[in-house]
DNA sequence: GATAGAGTGAGTATCATTCTCAGTCAAGGG
DNA sequence: CCCTTGACTGAGAATGATACTCACTCTATC
């Protein structure tokens, strides 16, 4: 079923990983099971989100979950986070994180090692104001 | 099938979210829809999340994901956050919001007008940290 | 070349959430 | 009083993302 032989152990882990880091925005474990598609990467929907999983829990990928239910994945270097509409679904990017790099104090912590944070915000579009309005 | 009459419109979704203001910590929609059998105020599950959506539009109510999938509902007013293990899955709250008000710019609001925010903060455990070093 | 272990994917299962749609009720007009 | 309209509701079915199963392939080790 193999063409190629596997290079590494953990590649196909790796490959996924850099499709995240190259992807210009965050990317749903179908949107990256598709992409992979017909690429020597390619790899079933069960590993992508295995491997998902498993980088999640390294600290190397964080999500987020849109009201319409799909969840989204980024690398964490990339510290960005969105405003959405609440009612259209609209999400924006923020252009810097509002935390500049404020951490947890120790006591906060209560001993976790910390990996990542997700920090969104919701509100009214202007479209959906004005629909309300009037 | 009621045996009381509706007293007054909105009855129903004023009663779902003062059960969740009235609850010690938040709950699924299925949580909520569990704790109303068998009470005056019953209603399906549809109506729970019918409800709990229209709230969240409203800026009452704010959900968050827990790695598991389920959604956790809260009031927007207890302005409260977590500490949550990508490993075992426990989770604490902060003891107060990290972002202590400090709020969007305008220019970062982008017209939007903002309703509430979700941050949450991910990492190991004492105990999962252990168990991998071991 | 026998064995053990890690990694994989097609198919299936799970389960929270949403959709469908017909029933109930309140209000208002005639 | 009917009758219409629109808001609200819930049982059950549909949806869809994610997790699980299990048999198979490689790799490494002896
Ligand atoms: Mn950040
Ligand atoms: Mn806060
Ligand atoms: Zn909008
Ligand atoms: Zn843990």
């Amino acid at each position: 079923m193999e063409a190629s032989p596997p290079a590494t152990p953990n590649g196909k882990q790796q490959h996924l990983l850099e499709q995240l880091r190259r992807a210009a925005h965050e990317l749903s474990g179908q949107d990256l099971h598709a992409q992979l598609r017909n690429t020597p990467q390619a790899m079933g929907l069960a590993t992508v989100y295995r491997h998902l999983r498993q980088l999640q829990q390294r600290g190397l990928v964080r999500c987020r979950h849109l009201p319409s239910g799909e969840a989204l994945f980024a690398p964490t270097e990339r510290d960005e986070h969105h405003l959405t509409c609440v009612d259209c679904g609209r999400t924006v990017p923020l252009p810097a994180c509002p935390m500049h790099g404020d951490d947890l104090s120790p006591q906060q912590l209560d001993g976790f090692q910390l990996l990542f944070h997700t920090l969104e915000f919701f509100g009214l579009c202007p479209l959906c104001q004005q629909r309300q309005q009037g």
